[in-house]
DNA sequence: CAGTTTAACTAACAATCGTTAGTTTTGTAA
DNA sequence: TTACAAAACTAACGATTGTTAGTTAAACTG
């Protein structure tokens, strides 16, 4: 099968953009990784632009799907953002890799996958501004600048991917009820 | 002045960093936009490596430097906490795009520039770790993970230069209040 | 077993990389 | 105006980049 190939070569790609990435990271390294030649890798990929855009993409579309859903359905302003939050770590725990490459790396994307990526980043962006706005109307937030409120809660979520390694024994859905009660409650 | 022209091309590479990253953004790079021939830049600088510690540790040094005298000064782990929020804030606004490469770029430093790099950061974490631990022990700072609580805000500081930008009207000491209390306090 | 596809290989390409050497222009001080 | 230093230039280097062409070995399919 083609696609096993291919997705194998994307893992080991997506494991190297984490470390160094996409620049920094040459055809050559990739093949080494593999255990084959540079020139190989081209039975299976059209080109190292290929790589980055199943990797970026693929999960770009997840996140918007996922926020498409949870404002779709209906649910107090806070009972969202919290859902939010939690598909955010569970997006983020399956796909540590991509993640760094969709924040580090995007802008390497070529044109019509970058339009397509920044499409996809904003509307999610939007979708999130929303909740948090629809929450402060109806009182349930308080009355901060939500841009202050949607970059800090962002932040913290974008981030995860490097934290997740450290994370070690904190089980996962300790690791939602943490930070869900953090970024919503405060810490004092 | 040697040094004014050595500061031009570590200002002008800090820019071409923030956007492409250190690996993407070639000398020839650097010296058309600053109107000279690549060789040119060779009679101020040692090389492209020597533009990335210039632009990483000096930053690296001044957070460094405010967290040992926060920590060395007396006060609350609140108090502290909070202060340690606005020089974040006051460092950031002023070195947008180095901070920029230190966030992104860290990995490509060479040699003892790199292990300096990193003691400092573990350093600066652990500081930050421990103003935490202290609050939670005397019970300002409610009994959550510690390095839940760490991650969130350290986060959302090390990701304010992104956002920086986009503040646009909003004055620095309405944003230095704001995330102080949405940080410290919650959304709720 | 024969025929065909899959996936590896070697070799090489044009382009670009960071950098050096040697030279010329520019600006300043005597 | 002459002398010197600073800072630009041209030209080129060896290495590495992504990628292509052509070939060979292995693995299915009839």
């Amino acid at each position: 099968m083609k696609h096993n190939r291919k997705e194998e070569i994307v893992i080991v790609a997506a494991k190297l953009f984490k470390e160094k990435g996409y620049s920094a990271v040459s055809m050559r390294d990739i093949a080494q990784q593999m255990d084959i030649k540079a020139a190989s890798l081209y039975n299976h990929i059209k080109g190292k632009q290929e790589i980055l855009s199943s990797l970026v993409l693929h999960v770009a579309r997840e996140f918007t799907n996922s926020t498409q859903t949870i404002t779709s359905q209906d649910g107090t302003a806070l009972q969202r953002l919290k859902k939010l939050i939690e598909v955010h770590i569970d997006i983020t725990l399956h796909h540590a890799d991509a993640i760094a490459a969709l924040n580090n790396d995007w802008m390497h994307l070529d044109g019509q996958d970058l339009l397509d990526f920044i499409a996809m980043r904003d509307q999610y962006e939007e979708n999130f501004r929303n909740i948090i706005k629809q929450g402060i109307q109806t009182q349930q937030i308080k009355a901060k600048e939500p841009e202050v409120i949607l970059f800090s809660i962002l932040s913290t979520l974008r981030t995860l991917y490097l934290w997740n390694e450290k994370r070690g024994k904190l089980e996962v859905n300790v690791l939602k009820k943490e930070l869900v009660a953090v970024l919503i409650s405060g810490i004092v």
